[in-house]
DNA sequence: ACACTATACCTAGCAGTTCAAGGTATTCGA
DNA sequence: TCGAATACCTTGAACTGCTAGGTATAGTGT
């Protein structure tokens, strides 16, 4: 049936949105600018790949949204369930092993 | 024409191939197990990763290889050429980059 | 009044990367 | 002698994330 895992290093985008909404409430297009900054830059990622995320998480119930007018535009706010942490929850946990398997990696001593 | 760059955070199984390869000259079986040991099990990348890899990595300077014969088998053995000690230091300051901006945005205290 | 930029939402389609699953051949241990 | 391990390889598909569009409203400058 080829039944393929996921790639070993995907759902960082996931991860930034689940992150950053733990700690506030945000609308799509702020979440753009706000994983630049909480990055310092090194991650920037379009509209594009946030609002499906977005969709896909509320669609699974890890997130809820409340749609919001503020002067003639609307905002669609978005907060995290309690199936939402617990998701955050394993992802971090994912990154971190991930993340140190290759630290081991690369601390090793260099040939040269 | 819809040119796409690389997703921002592939080329993470090139890395640990150089990097293992700067610390010695090894085959490509050799390698499958090396990555596995030298993340502490945390990543296990199969032959039909390392292969393609390490053969796109030849045609491109990076790597030379030279056939040896152990007890009857033929083993392939890579090291790193200038130019792929080149494109390790490239990879290893991109993923530093990116692996700090995740860091970062993780690091900031949980509404909690 | 008009244009231009920023805000705010969205989707379709493709490109690049990785994965599963095979295939070949030799050697070694039970 | 039969299976598991070694050692090489490729094909095809799955999955993610990127580019490039599209809509509409509000603010800014001229």
């Amino acid at each position: 049936m080829a039944q393929s895992n996921p790639p070993f290093m995907s759902g960082v985008p996931e991860l930034l949105l689940l992150r950053l909404l733990d700690q506030s409430d945000m609308y799509g297009y702020e979440l753009v600018r706000s994983i630049r900054a909480a990055t310092g830059e090194a991650i920037s990622l379009g509209e594009g790949v946030i609002y499906p995320v977005l969709h896909s998480l509320e669609r699974n119930g890890s997130l809820k949204s409340k749609r919001k007018a503020v002067s003639g535009r609307t905002r669609v706010y978005y907060s995290l369930t309690g199936k939402g942490r617990q998701r955050l929850g394993k992802l971090q946990d994912d990154w971190r092993r991930i993340q140190g398997g290759i630290a081991n990696a690369l601390e090793v001593p260099s040939h040269a």
